[in-house]
DNA sequence: TGTACATCAGTGAACGCGCGTTCACTGATGTAC
DNA sequence: TGTACATCAGTGAACGCGCGTTCACTGATGTAC
């Protein structure tokens, strides 16, 4: 195929960036350009059209999924009728959902990248605002008269994340269940209904339907 | 150099699942067998003298893990003097200090292999019994008479994973402190010296010195 | 205890493979007249 | 509006490189007598 309108190139372009978003949560930024292009159904070839380097395509890739609003959104529907304990509520039970751990490449990019940025200084630090700027923004969701948010976070990022490490086993939703439990102190049957709710459906992470 | 004898080989198979073990908490398994045998003062070709396949390695890498008793056990002194609440709270201080964000390859395996395993279904599946063994004797050094610690396991692997993942930002330490102060319910005063005082000198992450 | 030989942990070159990246080429798009 | 040509997004073969793994070789260890 010969040249493409800019109007295709553009579309293009912004669709791997979303693809690379989704799949780096999913299995991390070790996936590979060719992967990636296959998944988008282009050439590899067309790559460095568009991007300077994979380095580049990650920062974009992280900045593109902490701006797509279906990136498991800290807003919600409720806080925007002014319900903030009902928001707050909803977020957490759609966080530690079982669809939000077995779709982490739709899911919150706060859990989805803490591992790559860990280990990866460099990468670290070229999306350090990007992805500070968003942990603080969940965090001051989270937040009640007396409490900044940011340990309420800690613990839906850690059970989300050892949710994830131990699927398949019954802990994996005993962890989820503890979290929701802590953070919402209240019994098992809301985070059960929630739970259900959301693993049956799959609705939007970010709690809109 | 021809043969070595039994002893130093078993030395040797030793010294290369102990700096494994090590490795891949560091920076992911992702790490190379030349990159480790190089690490350990041998050529890469001895590996497969000692170990079937990268895959034995990590395997055996994780178990390592968890079995060593420097690989932030949850045991502490103050514990096997029946001071439960004193070691609960050291394991906290400890576990959330700055020594222990910096030096994954000496911490925690649950925190340490938590992304390889969640992106891994393979891999989880073959260390999922060790792994969650290491996960509920956590969740039980932490229970208290109303909570089985798993929650507040939860809350600590966050707080460890974001503060990896922010490092050289102040959000970094404030996500520590926010958790240390969440799980001991007590002023910043007691966490600040902890904190100080692990960050200063590199004692064994289990909390014994 | 001393000698002769088989064993096998460690060496280092080599293997096929997939990675990130480059490049000559294609041909529809976009533009100049 | 129609024609001529330059542009450049996408193609697919090729690059050097590092990966996991294999293998012929070495020579001290371990063993048999």
């Amino acid at each position: 195929m010969g040249r493409v309108s800019k109007a295709q190139a553009q579309e293009n372009r912004q669709h791997v960036v979303a693809t690379a978003s989704r799949m780096f949560r999913e299995k991390g930024t070790v996936v590979s350009i060719a992967d990636l292009m296959k998944a988008v159904g282009l050439t590899h070839g067309a790559f460095y059209k568009q991007f300077a380097s994979k380095e580049d395509l990650v920062d974009k890739a992280i900045a593109h999924a902490f701006e797509d609003p279906t990136a498991h959104s800290p807003v919600t529907l409720d806080e925007h009728t002014g319900e903030h304990e009902a928001a707050r509520r909803t977020l957490i039970e759609n966080y530690l959902s079982i669809w939000h751990r077995d779709h982490a490449g739709d899911g919150c990019p706060v859990s989805g990248f803490a591992a790559d940025l860990g280990r990866d200084p460099d990468q670290a630090a070229r999306s350090q605002q990007v992805y500070i700027n968003g942990v603080r923004n969940r965090a001051a969701r989270l937040a009640t008269g007396d409490d900044d948010g940011m340990a309420q976070l800690c613990t839906m990022v850690g059970a989300l994340v050892l949710a994830r490490a131990t699927r398949g086993n019954p802990l994996s939703e005993e962890l989820l269940q503890a979290a929701r439990t802590a953070l919402t102190e209240n019994g098992t049957g809301q985070s059960d209904r929630s739970n259900a709710r959301i693993d049956r459906e799959p609705a939007g992470p970010d709690g809109r339907r």
